[in-house]
DNA sequence: CCAAAAGTGTTGGTAGTACACCCATGA
DNA sequence: TCATGGGTGTACTACCAACACTTTTGG
């Protein structure tokens, strides 16, 4: 019984986030053919001793330099004709940054990897907009009851940067014109208690009253998992 | 730039259900080494041309006979020394069969196929304790936001069924000896309004009284999700 | 003093939870 | 007639949704 020739990649879809920007991901141009000049998911073949994470993590450094904040593993691709050439499965993966880690590394060509918003995306090669569709779908979902939002904000944050981030995954990214009420968000987020309430504020960034900044507590999330109770926000 | 020889199969953890019997699970008895005579999930190498699906219901059908009714893609396990031959990579599913496809087919040699109650488990071959265990947590957490309990019951079932199915995967699974209240249970499940009421009545199995068979309606669910309105049941 | 962003409470509706008795059948 | 399982309603609580004005700052 011989296994037959099937060559497995990874690819990752890489999601940064500014309350200016909205919502990110980081894309390469491809070099060669096929889909040359064509925008794609960066990725490519797993090593024979290493893990898939690891060669996602090996992936991401080679061709973008950029820094991942959480990995999580998506969805397998195993459709038969998704690479013109010959079969491959890809594991896809998902991955969120922080905001500092938003600009690309020196010795990235800007030629070579670029962030788009989700909102004007170039075409991209293979199947590779369905497993973005697919990856925005988990974001989404998973945004309401794990609180992974956190992963794409600085350490420290004024409320309404939550708040702007969850318009912005919840309704922006299914094109729902809506928005949060800031005094019910704000109750749900304080009554899961997983917010500490500094006592710093935000310079203003031009007028406004400055915002006081918030951290989130990973301790106390996982105490109540532990617990068994759920995150719950959908707004 | 040559991809490393990496092989890939799939499993599938397949689950059925029946009252009496509780969660089960249907594994193989394996032939050769390594792990000869342990017990393992039913899979194995995806052909050429075939998609992954059709290699999990191909491998099913060869080495169980036993019909499925429901398939989702779990998890891909590709830890480097999973398998002590060589590097093999597996895309696990999760399947769910009705009480009627329960007994294996007459073709299927006994000693190669059988199912296990979940709380009577044999000790499985590789990491397949590890992917059961993630099949588990799945079924679990998804009986409560996607009405899948429903692939392993009747097509037409009294309440107390569903009821004791949810019991049994919302708490006998984790070791947690705790009843739902029937009454509560009805309320919410009617609000859904994703059931029908039958005018026909369970021939008693003993004493008691008859029950009401009830029907689960696919439209109007899809109804429910295209409008967004989030089934939610966690009792 | 005006524009911009942050901060804050109340009310009404709805869903969740806890809880106990009667009904129809077979033995 | 008894044992078994099926069927039903109410009261309390907690969360959700809707909604508008005041505060602090920069220009």
């Amino acid at each position: 019984m011989t296994p037959p020739p099937i060559s497995l990649t990874v690819d990752a879809v890489v999601f940064g986030y500014t309350v200016n920007k909205g919502l990110s991901v980081l894309l390469i141009q491809r070099k060669y053919a096929p889909f040359k000049g064509s925008w794609a998911l960066p990725g490519g073949f797993v090593l024979e001793n290493e893990s898939l994470e690891d060669a996602v993590e090996r992936e991401l450094e080679e061709e973008t330099g950029v820094k991942i904040n959480y990995l999580e593993q998506l969805y397998t691709f195993g459709r038969p004709n998704r690479d013109p050439r010959k079969r491959i499965v890809s594991v896809a993966y998902f991955a969120l940054v922080r905001p500092d880690a938003f600009q690309l590394s020196a010795k990235t060509d800007a030629s070579d990897a670029q962030w788009f918003k989700i909102t004007e995306l170039p075409t991209l090669a293979f199947d590779h907009p369905e497993i973005l569709e697919i990856a925005i779908q988990r974001l989404r979902a998973k945004v309401t009851y794990e609180p992974i939002g956190f992963e794409l904000l600085e350490e420290k944050f004024p409320f309404s940067h939550l708040e702007k981030l969850y318009e912005t995954l919840l309704f922006h990214t299914q094109n729902i014109d809506d928005e949060i009420d800031r005094r019910n968000f704000k109750k749900k987020m304080k009554r899961l208690g997983i917010l500490e309430e500094l006592n710093e504020f935000r310079k203003a960034s031009g007028a406004g009253r400055p915002a006081r900044l918030f951290r989130f507590i990973p301790e106390k999330y996982f105490e109540l998992k532990e617990r068994g109770d759920m995150f719950d926000v959908w707004v």
